[in-house]
DNA sequence: ATCAGTGCAAACCATTTGCACGCGA
DNA sequence: TCGCGTGCAAATGGTTTGCACTGAT
């Protein structure tokens, strides 16, 4: 809504706004769950949008190469999330069952950033995951 | 600094303590570094202790499930650390050269930490990355 | 002696890539 | 029109699995 339209940010880096982008991003607007390549593919389907599965990877790799969408990387494959800048967090990712959830941004993760620039770091991102097991698998796991 | 050894581990769980185990887990012992099965296929095959890549992956497999290694996924694939392993460090990554460069390990981190506990976690293990491009790198990229 | 663990090769599955055609600017 | 973007199919690469053999207890 308030944020500069894909459109723009697409053709400020040379590239084209298609169908296909557009709707990956609709998608990944709509719903604030993190969604997988498959994921995407299947609901467009089922949308009667058919777009072939490699188009949904190039657009999504696309997408986060230029810094809209984030990339999770869970050992079953990777989903994707929209980023905004305003409210940048990371993830606590269970190793049993893969749920993911937000932990909230702490500014203290500044003072790596810190020793990024001391370090003469042009710093493009960054990415941090906590992996471990979450209450209910840990339960399982503890009674097997 | 004396852990339960980890043939006593394996036997609580009921499994055996094999030769191949063993030289994995040597492996994470030694190297404060995050190994993936592959790496660590790679140099055991360079000690003249060849064990086959399929036994590495069972293993760190296993030892993932039962907790004695904690597992990291990449969109590249997953790297393995000793869990116990408190004084690991981060990595400055540079997207040109790939260049790596350590940073101290902050104590800050704790604090996402303790989000995890208060989440219900059980911290096995974490990824954290920062992307750029390194001085030399960036010199490059300026005159292109 | 038994059965978990291993090696080998083949299978799997997410993701990437080469190529010819189609569509956005 | 021009060249990026797409679809298709085939390739890639990390990881898993079926099977028969080997080794730890």
């Amino acid at each position: 809504m308030t944020k500069p339209k894909l459109g723009i940010q697409l053709k400020a880096k040379g590239y084209k706004l298609t169908q296909q982008r557009q709707q990956i991003m609709n998608f990944l607007q709509d719903s604030s769950l993190r969604l997988s390549a498959q994921d995407i593919h299947q609901q467009l389907k089922q949308q009667n949008s058919a777009i072939s599965l490699d188009t949904v990877y190039r657009n999504l790799r696309l997408l986060t190469e230029i810094g809209i969408v984030g990339q999770i990387s869970l050992p079953s494959g990777s989903v994707y999330e929209r980023v905004e800048d305003q409210e940048h967090h990371h993830h606590l990712v269970c190793v049993d069952c893969e749920k993911v959830v937000c932990i909230a941004y702490c500014p203290e993760m500044k003072t790596y950033m810190a020793q990024a620039g001391a370090a003469g770091f042009d710093v493009i991102g960054h990415s941090f995951e906590i992996y471990g097991r979450c209450a209910s698998c840990r339960h399982k796991y503890l009674h097997s």
